[in-house]
DNA sequence: GAGTGGTCTAGACCACTGA
DNA sequence: CAGTGGTCTAGACCACTCT
């Protein structure tokens, strides 16, 4: 292993009175302490670190800097912190890993391959309950559904069936969808403010082997996904992807 | 206008129930207001946006503010940052999710479940090449391999398949994988400075259908992740969840 | 009520990196 | 080289929430 400059380390285990610390610069450097003093069981799941402050001053650092720490820890789901309750290590370990769904379109070029659009279907219909249900909905209402497909080099890559709000988007009713996708529309056009998203495998039943050109039963990856923009919904999408697709996240 | 207090409040989708109020200070307004500027075209995708100093001095707040405004929204993947650079509206658009996965223990128990687990194989053999690939191993080396099975309620809830590497983690030749899972001996014990984590669909061969007793050809969501300490891989497991299995991430 | 984290400020200096 | 974001500091005050 090449030592790298963040690597030298001397652990601060036994600080004798007063004497200051070695002063490693950087809010990272605070944060990769206190990871170890987790990592090495100076405190368990569960445990209450110190306060900010005495952090600050055995690590002979800013209480700004130890806060930045904290925060990156935070976020990576290592502790918790509350107000007058200090920080924790958190009770259950977790793996938080970060994803990112690109445009279909830019995904596909991206991948050096030749994209294509094809709209299937476009109606306004009664939304069924499932639809409702993912879209926090509670009166039964139209909603633009359409199904389209997106091609890699003319083969099917990404099946797409979407509902969209009519409440929130009417627009989208003097869109010429058979152009241009849905998505690259709502993208430009429909801010969020908030969305989830659901990951899961189905098999392929006939309609859906017929449409993505693959055989009936084949294991698919669906990315499910619903935006609001406060409270209110403005869509749901469910992405079915082809054999084989895999969606990678690091961290 | 003159520069003043009551300046700079421009949300097109702030409620005009209010009169006009003082600015509200928090770098999560200063940060709307630059999404805003994003979202309604004021700055499009490529777009540089003025120095974080002239936005401070347009909100009428200090650098620091907006620092933190534009660190929550180069998190979310909307601008990019560069010294000298400036900032810059990111050119493709991405969905940035983040996903947590828990201990399966954990996540059996906290849906209600009895936890069981099963030990199926356990051996040390020398690592497919396919395992060498993921952990960026180069060379022929034997790994431990165990196969158990997690059981939520009596009923098989995910299989796992995993490879550790015997020059990082020597330690778990001594532990008794027949009641604890290598999983949980290896968060306690083995901490990971970088993982990966890769999401895909696979159709249930005739024996995975037999171990995880489901119908031969069942789509099942797949979640492989590999663990680094500096470089040097530490395990690689392809967990495979049963039907119906939903990873679920918000925002 | 009081303790703790969260935020803001103002300024200084550093570390990248584009022109 | 010079411009821009990144970080640190010291202090003040606020907001949450635990006891």
């Amino acid at each position: 292993m090449a030592a790298s400059k963040t690597d030298s380390f001397n652990r601060p285990e036994a600080p004798a009175g007063e004497m200051m610390e070695d002063q490693r610069q950087g809010w990272r450097d605070v944060r990769d302490v206190i990871r170890d003093w987790v990592l090495t069981g100076r405190y368990a799941a569960g445990d209450r670190l110190p306060r900010d402050v005495d952090i600050a001053a055995e690590l002979n650092c800013a209480r700004s800097t130890v806060l930045r720490a904290m925060q990156d820890l935070s976020d990576a789901g290592m502790v918790e912190r509350r107000r007058k309750g200090g920080t924790r290590v958190r009770p259950d370990p977790i793996v938080r890993a970060t994803l990112d769904i690109p445009i279909t379109r830019r995904e596909v070029e991206a991948k050096g391959g030749r994209y294509g659009y094809q709209l299937v279907k476009r109606e306004v219909v009664a939304a069924p309950r499932a639809i409702l249900a993912a879209t926090n909905v509670a009166d039964p209402r139209d909603m633009l559904h359409v199904e389209a497909i997106h091609l890699s080099d003319g083969q099917p890559y990404i099946f797409e069936d979407r509902w969209i709000c009519l409440e929130t988007a009417p627009e989208i009713l003097g869109i010429d969808l058979s152009r241009k996708s849905a998505n690259e529309w709502l993208v430009l056009n429909k801010p969020y403010s908030r969305f989830d998203v659901r990951l899961y495998a189905i098999m392929a039943d006939a309609g859906m082997a017929d449409l993505m050109a693959v055989a009936e039963g084949a294991a698919l990856l669906v990315i499910e996904r619903t935006t609001w923009i406060d409270e209110a919904p403005i869509t749901t999408v469910r992405s079915v992807t082809r054999p084989g697709y895999q969606l990678a996240t690091q961290s």
